[in-house]
DNA sequence: CTGCCTCGTCTTTTT
DNA sequence: GACGAGGCAG
């Protein structure tokens, strides 16, 4: 393909190597047309596939493309933001606040205009102000659109919107959503600043471009400019974020925006065999908002798709952890990395981490509460977010009394009035606590401690690196010790504030360079902390590490395994129940099947469970009818052991999956399933019957040859397939019947 | 001011 | 079943 100026579309389907398309037309660009690898921007949804795609560059040129600017669309605001932000009211050495900080000053914000955060879910606050950011709403425009709404929603986000932004101003922080909005702003209101990043970007390449919203859409439309160089890369069936504002029309509309547009469409797949392949194309068939095509794969037939109906849970789980095992011993020059796990919501994991610990089954969970959202990370942050940020209100809030230095609810209040009265910051106040009017006595000791220790810190951080600069404050609040009597998760706490020190040290200064700062201007703690904000949960995820990995559909995008299995295909949790309420959510859903589906290159397992514990709560739910879209002839239908059973005793009646297909239930004996009843709530121990076929965990397939003792000193001899004859005491050997 | 208890809410998905 | 908010005692 050759393609030097102009915009240009390419519809690359699911493993149809697009990743690949991007660096290579980098490549070509700087190697053949003599492009200049700091004329470039590259966006990718990851900064780990940023970093590969440097990686790749790198390799293939044979030298380092210096200059390129390649990340994610927030990475790359954040580094525009850090040169500009005076222009907009902000410091350059700025706070991101997550999710959870904005959370809490929505919260706030809330407070002040008079709107019970019981009575008004901040949360739903939170998703309007979030998408009214990318539509690139300000507040004041929202105001005047919403303020006299009928809506009282509505109504009162308008009222909120504002008030929760002027705070961010006065902590001089951002969130999530201003570190595209913002760029835009800056880049609509200075002409001279926007021509400087037009001349500089000849070339605009854009990953995942089906996720990105209206203010990306303007971010990239501003900088593109005349010349309208800009390659993207999508594929409208992979559109999986549409509730965080991704607009889908800008991949099925892209030719209207730009008339000039050639389109490439990929649809050679080469990862998935063609089991796999057709079965994602009859799901997204369904789509009616799509663009339309069809993959084609070389790897002619494959394995079947097999369909698990598990009782509950942890039996799905159980049987997971089993079905890996098996193939571990079946395959032995397979190793873990082979395998993922995906679930529709992150709760899913327990169990599966649960049944893999139980079998010692090595596995990584991405997502979740990541690392760096828990409770000690986040405190340790915080302390370094005020020593890099005096204005940094939320980060005050939460260290001032931690540890514990005798300044409670009502010093803070007090402190807050009175600053808020003579316009100081709260540290400001802090430093001067003995003006406070009616301030408690230990609270105001302890204000001043605090005060002088941020201030002797953020000398400091211009003086030491990162990493030493937390060891110190670490040790000075003697943190480990005070996790470690915290009590049975002490040490673990104390455990990752050692990981986040090691990572800090391990952080070194020459992202200055490469961030192009003035490395007079900013401390590495600023850039540090910059970093922590933006990196996404899949950054976290090791391929290399021999374990299974475990996560979220939405955080499998873009990667591959041999072996997947996705879990909980149950109607109403997936698709969850509430898309059925927006045909538009249902289609969402069905593209994240999609996804989910095209991440398996040999085989794919889709499993259900009659009974799911949700919410504290049994939940029953009947298969998918996202898997009844797949035509069963690609399909294998299986049951574990407990599933089967509590459909013979008529429990699941209603709940069989209603493939149509023939059971396979042959050598199924009576005797043996009833000891199979119940085995948790049951202390009996399965009968074993000499001459039926039985499974180890660790032996593998066997045969039983004889069975002695009773009740808690039953023993079984066993032939086993690949280590000969074994006597196991059936308490301990953990046998299953092996009946496929 | 701090620590401990109970109660209610929540579970979609994430930079 | 987990976590935050709020109430209450020391």
């Amino acid at each position: 393909m050759e393609h030097f100026q102009g915009p240009l579309l390419v519809l690359a389907g699911a493993g149809s190597g697009k990743t690949r398309v991007l660096t290579a037309r980098i490549c070509h660009l700087i190697r053949h047309h003599g492009v200049a690898p700091h004329r470039i921007l590259s966006v990718t949804f990851t900064n780990k596939a940023a970093g590969e795609m440097k990686d790749r560059i790198r390799r293939q040129l044979g030298e380092e493309p210096s200059g390129l600017w390649a990340g994610t669309f927030h990475s790359i605001g954040a580094r525009i933001l850090r040169r500009h932000a005076p222009r907009l009211g902000w410091s350059p050495s700025y706070t991101i606040y997550d999710q959870d900080q904005n959370l809490r000053q929505i919260k706030r914000a809330q407070e002040e205009v008079g709107l019970d955060p019981k009575r008004w879910s901040p949360k739903v606050f939170r998703a309007h102000v979030s998408g009214a950011k990318n539509q690139l709403v300000s507040p004041q425009a929202f105001l005047e659109d919403n303020g006299d709404s009928f809506d009282i929603l509505l109504r009162n986000v308008a009222r909120v919107y504002p008030v929760y932004q002027e705070a961010l101003r006065n902590h001089d922080a951002f969130d999530f959503d201003d570190l595209l909005m913002k760029p835009v702003e800056l880049l609509e209101a200075h002409p001279e600043i926007l021509e400087g990043y037009q001349s500089r970007f000849s070339f605009l390449l854009v990953d995942e471009y089906q996720d990105t919203n209206r203010a990306q859409f303007r971010f990239l439309e501003l900088l593109a400019g005349e010349t309208g160089n800009l390659m993207v890369v999508g594929d409208d069936d992979q559109s999986i974020y549409g509730w965080r504002g991704a607009d889908i029309r800008n991949i099925l509309d892209f030719e209207a925006s730009f008339p000039s547009a050639r389109v490439v469409r990929l649809e050679q797949n080469y990862r998935s065999t063609e089991n796999i392949l057709e079965a994602a194309n009859q799901v997204i068939r369904h789509n009616a908002d799509r663009k339309g095509k069809n993959l084609r794969t070389e790897r002619k037939g494959g394995d079947l798709i097999s369909v698990t109906e598990s009782s509950d849970e942890r039996d799905e789980a159980r049987w997971i952890a089993g079905e890996i095992e098996a193939r571990m011993r079946q395959e032995p020059e397979r190793d873990y990395r082979a395998f993922a796990v995906l679930y529709r919501t992150n709760a899913q994991a327990r169990a599966v981490e649960d049944a893999f610990r139980g079998k010692g089954i090595p596995y990584q969970v991405v997502g979740g509460v990541g690392f760096y959202e828990r409770r000690e990370i986040q405190d340790v942050l915080a302390y370094l977010r005020l020593i890099s940020n005096p204005r940094d209100g939320g980060a005050f809030d939460r260290v001032v009394g931690y540890p514990r230095r005798g300044v409670g609810s009502t010093t803070v209040a007090r402190l807050r009035e009175w600053a808020q009265g003579s316009g100081l910051t709260l540290l400001e106040g802090a430093s001067r606590a003995s003006e406070i009017p009616s301030a408690p006595k230990a609270g105001v000791q302890g204000l001043l401690g605090f005060a002088d220790l941020i201030q002797r810190y953020s000398a400091r951080a211009s003086q030491v690196q990162v990493g030493v600069l937390m060891e110190e404050l670490v040790d000075e609040l003697d943190l480990l010790t005070l996790l470690r009597d915290e009590g049975p998760d002490g040490d673990d706490r104390a455990e990752n504030v050692k990981e986040l020190i090691a990572g800090a040290l391990d952080f070194d200064a020459e992202l200055l360079e490469e961030e192009e700062l003035p490395t007079d201007r900013f401390t590495e703690l600023d850039l540090f902390l910059q970093r922590v904000a933006l990196v996404a949960q899949v950054d976290l995820h090791d391929p290399d590490a021999d374990s299974v990995t475990l996560m979220t559909l939405h955080n499998a995008k873009g990667l591959e395994f041999p072996v997947v299995f996705i879990s909980g295909l149950e109607d109403g949790l997936f698709p969850l129940s509430r898309a059925y309420d927006d045909p538009s959510a249902l289609e969402e859903e069905r593209r994240l099947f999609y996804v989910g589906i095209t991440r398996a290159q040999d085989k794919l397992f889709l499993t259900h469970a009659r009974q799911r514990r949700r919410a504290g709560e049994y939940m029953f739910g009947r298969l998918s009818p996202f898997v009844e879209t797949i035509d069963g002839t690609l399909l294998e239908e299986r049951f574990t052991i407990r599933a089967r059973k509590s459909f013979e005793t008529g429990f699941g009646a209603g709940f069989g999956s209603g493939l149509g297909r023939k059971r396979k239930r042959e050598r199924v004996q009576e005797d043996w399933e009833d000891a199979f009843a119940d085995d948790e709530l049951n202390q009996d121990l399965p009968r074993f019957v000499k001459g039926e076929r039985v499974a180890h965990p660790t032996f593998g397939s066997g045969t039983v040859l004889e069975v002695s003792g009773f009740g808690p000193d039953l023993k079984v001899t066993v032939s086993f397939d690949s280590v000969g004859r074994k006597k196991l005491l059936a308490r301990y050997a953990d046998l299953e019947k092996d009946y496929f």
